[in-house]
DNA sequence: TTAATTTGGTGACAAATGTCACTTATGGCT
DNA sequence: AGCCATAAGTGACATTTGTCACCAAATTAA
């Protein structure tokens, strides 16, 4: 049974079967419907969800009720509001699944004891750290550097497959620009 | 000596001054002149860097010349070029002190032994990375969200001694925009 | 299947920001 | 102290992007 979820919480090393039912014990399956919302802004994000299938998104809802994606959680992942659940502080952002999803869930407790199961998990976390902070770093540096224009072409480089299955005014606000201007962009590229 | 360091190495727990003295030993005091280049675009960044006086910045510089400031690290706290220095990979940007400074170096294999000399760090660290991620994530918010208005009025209410201390056009393209955008925007707010 | 809702595209115009050229002010260095 | 290089401010204009209004296409839900 879930083979991703096994494969990212074993990091370097192997885990046993016994190990990883027991780190399973600790997650609970939980169906979303498309555009089920897991987290509303102003909750305190309780769960780390893995994404064994189908997508999250991490968004931000202005007063104008205009949308902002802050992230997007692709298969084989962990997500949440990631400020609201490490200081188990009220969430700025919402958590919602883009499709029909599957996802396993561990409470913050839960989530914070995890490396008593699992040997490889202190290493495989900090790892994971790593390369999401990465990874936003990267996200940083072409919000400060790059126009519209050439972001779009990146994320058509590095995501295509996420710019396939998402619709386009997501992919607009990931990029924070509006939907228009996305719209004339595809044209031009 | 170096009671800043000593606090962020420690994590949540006291570490003893003969610990303390065991890791300082693989830290190296480096002074830098103002605008001294630690890390050229290219290079591999070899150093994890502690800023103990003054202040590092690290810059991106695009084909037309033009610089952005991916970060601004103050006093007490590391950086470098974070990819370069996790994957060992050449980087991107460059590392520099933006006034005379006083850091101190550890190079990548000492800092990922830092754990043996240190009982809390390995806590530690994951924490300062948990707390590194979350900024960086802000900092993503405030650029996919807001105008360069808002995030200039945002930044001086929350880092009014960066702003002090800095030169606008650093202020300028760490907000992502142009000096003369942001010399407008002063007469405005 | 159909009706309703959502999404995508586009024109016209407004607003924000960038670019260039130049002047003034500042601050580092000898 | 004084010179020089760098930084900051500003006007005019170009470019990019946003906003609004509207229609077409696609997708969802009944």
């Amino acid at each position: 049974m879930y083979p991703l979820l096994k494969k990212y919480l074993s990091g370097d090393i192997s885990i046993t079967d016994e190990q990883f039912n027991a780190a399973c014990n600790v997650f609970h399956l939980k169906t979303t419907k498309r555009n089920e919302v897991l987290v509303e802004s102003g909750d305190i994000s309780r769960y780390m969800y893995f994404v064994n299938k189908g997508c999250l998104r991490i968004f931000l809802l202005n007063t104008d009720g205009k949308e902002s994606t802050r992230f997007l959680v692709p298969e084989g992942r962990f997500g949440t509001s990631f400020p609201s659940f490490i200081l188990q502080e009220p969430s700025l952002a919402y958590v919602q699944s883009v499709g029909p999803s599957e996802l396993l869930m561990i409470n913050y407790d839960d989530f914070r004891r995890l490396t008593d199961f699992l040997p490889g998990w202190e290493k495989a976390y900090r790892n994971n750290l790593e390369q999401d902070y990465i990874d936003s770093i990267k996200r940083i540096e072409s919000l400060i550097t790059t126009s519209a224009t050439e972001r779009y072409a990146l994320l058509m480089k590095d995501n295509s497959d996420l710019i396939k299955m998402l619709p386009t005014k997501i992919i607009a606000d990931y990029l924070g620009i509006s939907r228009e201007t996305l719209s004339r962009l595809k044209k031009r590229v």
